[in-house]
DNA sequence: GAGTTGTATTTAGCATTGCTAAGTAATATT
DNA sequence: AATATTACTTAGCAATGCTAAATACAACTC
C-alpha cells in the first residue's frame, strides 16, 4: 500500500514529463502550415465526430459560441470545411470537413506522427515495449 | 528489429495518449488564477532557472523579445516579478520572481499535482509502476 | 578614438483567439 | 397567444503572437 507522498511524488515527475513532450508534439505540427492549433483541434473533432452543430463543436473545444463562430468563419473562407442548415432545426447549422479539410488535416497527423516515429526509431526495444505498456495507462487518467 | 510502420502505429497511439493527458493537466491549473498559461509558464521558467534577461526569457518561452516585453510588463504590474538593471551590460535586463511570485507558483505547483496525484491513486500498484518506467523514456523523447 | 556594426530592450501597430453583452431568428413552454 | 429558451451572430474588450522601427549601449575596425 503505497503512501500518498509518494503518489505525489510520482505525479511531480510525470506531469512535466508529459507536458514537455506534449509541447514538441504540438510544435511539430505547422512550419508554414497556416493553420493554428485552434484550428487545427477544431478540425480534429470534425474528422473523430463528423458533423456537428457550431454549439457542439464549441463545447468540445470548450470554448463560447461566438469564438468558434468566427473560427469557422476563418476555416470556410479557406474552403476547409463547409456550414450547412440544420434539416431539422431551423437554428441551428451544421459543420463538417470538406475535402480539402480531410485531407490536409491527414497530412498534417501523418507528419505528426513521423516526427514522433523518428525518435521512437532511436529508443531500445525494451523502452518502447515499456511505452507500448504505458499509454492504455496514460488513457486511463485522462478518462478519469 | 522492428519494422517502422511497427513504430509509426505506436506513434500513432502514444501522441493522441500524452497529448490528450496533457491537455487535462493544463485544465487543471487556473480557475481563477488570474493568471494565463503564457504568464504561468514564463514564471515556471524563472523559478528553474533562476533569474534571466529578457531576451534569455523569451528564447526559453520560444517567443520574440517584444512578446516578453509586454509580458513581464504585466507580471512586474501584478508584483509576480521584479526588473533589476543588469550589473554588466547597461543595455539588458534581469527579472526574477517576487517572493509572492514564487509564492504563487508553487502554491499553482502543488495543487496540479494533487489533481494528478488523485487520479494516480485510483490506479493499481502495477500501472504506477509502468508510468515509473515510462518516465525517463518520455523525457527521452522529448530531449532528442 | 571615430565610425560602423551588432545587441538588448522597448514602442507601435497588425492578426488571432478567448471572453461577455446584446441582437435576431426559430423553437418550446405555459 | 404570450413568454421563455435556444442557436447563432455581431460588436467590442483583453491577452498574446508577430514584424518593423526606435533607442541605448557594446564591440569592432580602421
Amino acid at each position: 500500500m503505497p503512501t500518498y507522498e509518494s503518489i505525489l511524488l510520482l505525479a511531480g515527475e510525470l506531469r512535466p514529463a508529459v507536458f514537455r513532450l506534449a509541447r514538441h508534439l504540438r510544435q511539430a505540427r505547422a512550419d508554414a502550415e497556416e493553420l493554428t492549433p485552434s484550428q487545427l483541434s477544431a478540425m480534429g473533432v470534425l474528422l473523430r465526430e463528423g458533423e456537428l452543430q457550431i454549439g457542439e463543436l464549441a463545447a468540445y473545444e470548450q470554448v463560447r459560441a461566438p469564438s468558434m463562430t468566427r473560427l469557422v468563419d476563418h476555416l470556410e473562407g479557406r474552403g476547409l470545411l463547409r456550414r450547412t442548415p440544420s434539416p431539422t432545426d431551423k437554428r441551428a447549422i451544421v459543420v463538417g470537413l470538406t475535402d480539402q479539410g480531410s485531407e490536409l488535416l491527414e497530412a498534417n497527423r501523418q507528419r505528426r506522427n513521423e516526427w514522433l516515429a523518428v525518435r521512437l526509431e532511436k529508443l531500445t526495444e525494451a523502452e518502447r515495449a515499456t511505452l507500448r505498456t504505458a499509454i492504455p495507462v496514460l488513457r486511463k487518467i485522462a478518462e478519469t
